[in-house]
DNA sequence: ACCTGAACACCGTTCAAGT
DNA sequence: ACCTGAACACCGTTCAAGT
C-alpha cells in the first residue's frame, strides 16, 4: 500500500540501487545518446553485468521510466512573480530549455507519463498556481496535462532528426534551406500554396515556432477565465 | 534538381521499389508493432534478404521516412463546409483518429518531419483554407506546423505505454485508477493540490483531454483574427 | 544494376548456478 | 538477497561476391 516510486530506496548500503541505475543510465544517455543506451552499457557503467540489472528492474522499459524521472531531477519552477500568464509562459519556456539541455531527452520522455517524484513536485507547484489564478479544479488538471504534452511534443520535433538527412553533415539550417528549395520547386499548378509559402514555412526558427504556439495556447487559456471571449460549443457552466 | 520523394519511381518492373519497401514496412508494422519492425522482417516480407534493402535505402532511418509518408497515404481532408474553425477542428480530429487507427503510428512519425508526397498534399489543402480564412501567410505557415506538432505530440502520449505497467494486464483504465490511488495516497501536507485534484487528473478520457486542448488552441487562433482580443506582447502589426 | 552469403559487432532477456 | 556465466534469439550494417 506504500506509495511506489518515492525517493525512499531504503538504507541499503553500497550495492546497486534503483537510483544508482537511473543515474548511471543518465550518464550513458549523455555520453552515447538514446541509440547507445543499452542495458549492457548501463551495467558496465556500474561495474556489473547486464543480467544484474534485472534484479532491480523488470525490463528496459522500467529503467527508462526511472531515467525519465531522473531527467527532471534538476528542473526548477519559475519564480512566483507577475501574473499567471507570465508564470505559465515561463514554465513552458523552462521546461523546453530543460529538455533541450539533456541529450535526446524528448525521445526518452516521449509518451512516458509515469509520474516520478521529481515530476510530481513540479506538478504540485504548477497546479497550485493554476488554482490561484482562478481556474477550476477540472480545468487546472486539464491545463497541466495539456502544457506537458505540448512542450514534449514540440521538443520531440525539435530534437529529432529533421529526416534521414540527419546523420549527414546538413547543419539543420542547410537542411531547412534544402526543404525550402524543394518546396519552391514543386509544380505550381498543383501546389500553389506550398510554393507561395515556401519561405514562411521554412524560415521561422524553432524558438519562433514554439513562442507562436505557446502564445496561442495562453490566449486560449485566458479565454477560459474571461466569459466574454468564450469558444462556441463550450457551455459556460459544467 | 528533380524533386526527390515524388511518386515517380520510374518504370522499373517487378523488382523492389521504394514504394514496395514502404508498403512492406507498413504491413510488418501493422502485424508486429514498432518494436518488431526490423530490416530483416521487411526484407522477408518482400521475399528477399536484409542486405538487399540497402540498395534502395541508405539505412533504417530512411525506410522509416518512407513508412511515415506511407502512413499518410489514405488520410483524407475534411469536407469544405462551415467556418474555418469547424474545418480546422475536423482536420485535427481526423488526423488524430487516423494516427490512432494505425498501430504505433505516432511512435514512427514522432519527430520525423520529412514531408513526403502524401503529407504535402494535405498541407497544400490546409494552407489554402487558412489563407482563405484570413490568416496572414506567415501565420498560416506557423499554424500548419503547430497543429501537426500538437496532434502528433498528443497521440504519442495516447498511444505510448502509460508506464512500465504496460506489458502487464493493466487495461489502461485500471492503470489510470491505480495512478489515481497513488495520487490520493500522497502525503497531504506536501502535495495538497495533487491530493485534492487526484480525480480531476485521472478521470478525463483522452478524447476529453484532446478536445480541451484543441478548443483552447482554436480560441487562441481566433484571437489572431480578432484585433480586440489580442495577447499582450504581440504587436498588432507585422 | 541489383541481389546474396557471410560475417561483425552488437542487442534484451532468461535462468541455472554461485555466494 | 543479490550477482554472474552462458546461452537464446535476435538486431543494423558492410562488403566481397555473384548474376
Amino acid at each position: 500500500m506504500a506509495v511506489e516510486g518515492s525517493t525512499d530506496d531504503g538504507p541499503s548500503q553500497p550495492g546497486l540501487t534503483r537510483q544508482a541505475l537511473a543515474q548511471a543510465a543518465l550518464r550513458v544517455l549523455e555520453r552515447e545518446g538514446v541509440n547507445g543506451l543499452s542495458m549492457r552499457k548501463v551495467a558496465a557503467e556500474l561495474g556489473v553485468k547486464a543480467a544484474s540489472l534485472y534484479w532491480h528492474v523488470r525490463n528496459k522499459e522500467e529503467l527508462l521510466d526511472l531515467l525519465t524521472d531522473e531527467l527532471m531531477a534538476d528542473a526548477e519552477a519559475p519564480p512566483r512573480e507577475g501574473d499567471w500568464r507570465g508564470q505559465l509562459r515561463e514554465y513552458c519556456l523552462r521546461y523546453r530549455r530543460h529538455l533541450l539541455g539533456k541529450r535526446d531527452a524528448a525521445k526518452v520522455v516521449a509518451g512516458r507519463l509515469a509520474p516520478g517524484p521529481h515530476l510530481l513536485r513540479l506538478m504540485e507547484d504548477q497546479l497550485g498556481r493554476l488554482r490561484e489564478a482562478g481556474f477550476s479544479d477540472a480545468d487546472a488538471a486539464m491545463i497541466s496535462y495539456l502544457l506537458g504534452a505540448f512542450v514534449q511534443g514540440f521538443v520531440l520535433q525539435e530534437q529529432g532528426p529533421i529526416s534521414a538527412s540527419e546523420a549527414m553533415g546538413a547543419s539543420r539550417r542547410e537542411a531547412a534551406t534544402t526543404v525550402g528549395e524543394q518546396l519552391s520547386g514543386l509544380p505550381q499548378d498543383t501546389f500553389p500554396n506550398l510554393v507561395a509559402l515556401a519561405g514562411d514555412l521554412t524560415d521561422p526558427s524553432m524558438e519562433a515556432r514554439f513562442s507562436f504556439g505557446l502564445e496561442r495556447l495562453l490566449d486560449g487559456l485566458a479565454a477560459l477565465l474571461d466569459p466574454d471571449v468564450r469558444s462556441e460549443g463550450t457551455p459556460p457552466h459544467e
